[in-house]
DNA sequence: AGCACGCCGACT
DNA sequence: GTCGGCGTGCTC
């Protein structure tokens, strides 16, 4: 009696399918197959063996075993299955995801480009004039296991000659997987780096990895020298057959950290990020695969990879909402992380210098061990805070007097200093002072944003632009003005004030032209006394030794959102911009720029105690039911039409009635519609995770079997990042 | 997600 | 009379 496996396809399914194991054949969960799935063949992943056949159903035979070995091990399947079920995203997505894309098409599982080859047949076949080619053939002839095409080429043959022999069936692809040499000496000779004091400390805290499971929440303020510590921590604690995962935020990931890691390490780093093509993830997800003792930096990504003998998990900058997968399988590559530590039973690190509230109450709760390093390295001091009242004081390109003051004090003695706008363009809106008329996206529920440099007009949340006008396009009056600040006016105003000073501004649209962030930022690395200008981007992975004053353009907008985590978001940008300055030997200042100087938060933020507005904000989450005191989760649907959201949002609501389970809406979003979709979202809160978590799989499996109207869509956001 | 089957409008 | 629009139904 032939046996039955159950397999899952890379396709927005929640159930799997069974076929007929071919006589002979024996499967293991996570192997790769190929099957005929409707009129089509497809990729499959073996999910379970001997399972019992399914009545009524004509099963069809597996048509094909990839390769002998499972394409995910055991620890990586079990990680990959639980996300699927902690996050509601249907299994098979979730197991291809951790495929590299040529191994989701089916392709096979050789190193990429290195193509490998075979000598077959007969080469004495060959005429006389063929002497090239009989040579090629000889010479791979004495490779048992086949050859690279690149080795080939570096021999001193050409593709060309390969070819003609592949045509002569002389050649042939190898069928050897991809097993490429085992470790080779890995930088061992380079010693730990020297840590302070007060790292030394830190680090002695850090667990042993024989400690099994053990989450360390590593809090060191900007400056500190967290990488230090890591790099010590592995040094010291990964042995020479070990595997490591250090996951950074996409915007971390420059040469320069790489650098860093590979001084220590050398070629046993490697990276993992979006700019990898195809074959280059194909290599590195076969020697993660093959349990070579690598270490790999790399983004959310990384973290689902097949890791064969995983020692140590690090996670730096673990605040970081990018670690929040935003569409599709939403996962957070941070506490998948954890879970993998507690899955294998190694040790995991996150650092941060403005720890998530989430990561911070497990530290206070006992989970996590909270280890703490409030001293910069070197003789640097922190910077100093403090506010500006702007409330009736006339402003240049959003700044104050004082603050133009302050910029010219430093550049007078030779230093540099950043101004921080948290909008790019000119002015987020273009008002008729005549006709109160405001340039909206046709598509969108916003204020279209003036990009002067363009002479556009650009929607921030769609495609959408269209080209600026001098008078109002409504009532063609002259009084039509741009309100409020973008970096581009900033930089304006910045360049009339300090006319020999370089202005330097650093945002998405500078970035675009002129390349990457590293070639903007040569004019700062020089030293000399200049201005940046930017937003976001500035605040985060970037050193500037010599920037000792930091301008906050304005701090409000966070102060009176609607979304739960704004408060949190806010101090976290201002500390870590904050941190740009005074990192040298220079003790840096920060200015910033509010209407609200007497805000509890704000002030707190000038005494610079991170953890005591972490203790305040998570009070506050405790009394507003919010998480990490509950567990939440989020409908979102989006359609043609408001009705059709909130309908299917509706019925929804109607499904998750049950005891423990509070429901808030359906509302429509905070952006109700962008790019002419009409978005709403219904919120589950609870503090009965377990509860939760069966009621979002039997909603869903609802909600599949239903048809839902053409152009609409829902999906489910477990541990919701954005709530607006 | 694909992909086919299936019924209604503008073309050789 | 056909090509093709995308609605809906299914894939072991």
């Amino acid at each position: 009696m032939p046996s039955t496996a159950r397999i899952a396809l890379n396709r927005p399914l929640r159930r799997l399918f069974d076929y007929i194991v071919p006589e002979g054949v024996t499967l293991t969960p996570g192997q790769r197959v190929k099957i005929p799935f409707g009129r089509q063949q497809a990729v499959g992943l073996v999910v379970e063996t001997e399972v019992a056949p399914p009545e009524g159903i004509s099963l069809k035979p597996v048509q094909s075993v990839l390769e002998k070995w499972s394409a995910l091990p055991s620890e990586t399947f079990q990680l990959l299955s639980w996300a699927s079920d902690y996050y509601q995203h249907p299994l098979g997505e979730c197991l291809f995801t951790a495929l590299p894309p040529a191994l989701r098409r089916g392709r096979p599982a050789l190193e990429k480009s290195e193509d490998w080859w075979q000598a077959c047949g007969n080469g004495a076949i060959l005429p006389a004039t063929a002497h090239k080619q009989k040579k090629l053939w000889d010479w791979v002839s004495q490779y048992d296991q086949g050859i690279k095409g690149s080795e080939i080429v570096k021999a001193g043959f050409t593709r060309a000659q390969l070819k003609a022999l592949h045509d002569k069936d002389l050649l042939k692809p190898a069928t050897t997987p991809g097993i490429s040499s085992q470790s080779q000496l890995y930088r061992a000779e380079v010693t730990a780096p020297t840590l302070s004091p007060a790292q030394t400390e830190a680090a002695c805290q850090l667990p042993s990895p024989d400690d099994g499971f053990n989450a360390s929440l590593l809090y060191g303020i900007t400056g500190s020298g967290k990488t230090e510590i890591y790099l010590h921590y592995l040094k010291k604690n990964l042995t020479a057959d070990g595997q490591a995962l250090v996951l950074v935020p996409e915007i971390n990931l420059t040469p320069q950290t790489v650098a860093r890691f590979k001084r220590y390490f050398g070629e046993r780093i490697l990276v993992w990020h979006s700019a990898l093509n195809d074959s280059e993830r194909l290599n590195v997800w076969l020697k993660v695969r093959n349990g070579e003792p690598i270490i790999l930096i790399g983004t959310r990504s990384a973290v689902l990879l097949p890791f064969k003998a995983l020692k140590t998990l690090i996670v730096d900058e673990e605040h970081d909402s990018s670690y929040k997968q935003g569409e599709g399988f939403r996962y957070s590559g941070r506490d998948v992380a954890v879970y993998r530590a507690h899955l294998n039973q190694c040790p995991i690190i996150l650092g941060s210098a403005t720890p998530s509230l989430e990561s911070y109450h497990n530290a206070l709760n006992g989970k996590y061990r909270l280890i703490r390093l409030e001293e910069r390295a070197g003789a640097a001091l922190p910077p100093s805070i403090s506010l500006l009242d702007i409330r009736s004081r006339p402003l240049e390109g959003g700044l104050s007097r004082p603050a133009l003051q302050a910029l010219q004090q430093t550049l007078d003695k030779g230093n540099q200093a950043l101004v921080f706008v948290n909008r790019r363009g000119f002015a987020p809106v273009m008002m008729c002072f005549d006709c109160g008329h405001m340039v909206e996206c046709p598509r969108c529920d916003t204020r279209l944003t003036y990009h002067r440099r363009d002479r556009a007009m650009r929607c921030h949340h769609c495609d959408y632009q269209t080209a600026a006008t001098e008078t109002c396009p409504k009532c063609k009056s002259q009084a039509f003005k741009p309100v409020g600040q973008g970096t581009e006016q900033t930089e304006d105003i910045l360049a009339a004030n300090f006319p020999t000073t370089p202005i330097v501004r650093v945002d998405r649209d500078s970035t675009q032209r002129k390349g990457s962030i590293q070639t903007i930022l040569q004019q700062v690395n020089t030293g000399e006394p200049c201005i940046l200008v930017g937003t976001q981007m500035l605040a985060k992975g970037h050193d500037f030794p010599n920037v000792t004053l930091v301008v906050v353009i304005n701090a409000d907008g966070g102060l009176f959102s609607v979304d739960f985590r704004a408060p949190e978001q806010l101090i976290q940008t201002l500390l870590q911009v904050s941190g740009r300055a005074g990192r040298g030997t220079k003790t840096g200042k920060v200015l910033v720029q509010t209407c609200h100087s007497d805000h509890p938060l704000l002030k707190a933020l000038c005494h610079g105690r991170y953890l005591s507005m972490a203790d305040q904000l998570l009070a506050e989450r405790e009394a507003g039911l919010f998480p990490p005191f509950r567990a939440m989760a989020i409908f979102r649907a989006e359609a043609d039409t408001m009705e059709q959201s909130l309908q299917i949002l509706d019925s929804i609501k109607r499904l998750a009635n049950a005891p423990g389970i509070e429901v808030w809406g359906p509302l429509p979003a905070l952006i109700a519609r962008r790019a002419d979709r009409h978005r709403a979202q219904l919120i589950l809160n609870t503090d009965r995770r377990k509860h939760l978590n069966s009621l979002l799989s039997r909603i869903c499996q609802t909600l599949e079997q239903q048809r839902i109207p053409k152009g609409a869509k829902w999906m489910i956001d477990v541990d919701p990042q954005e709530t607006g």
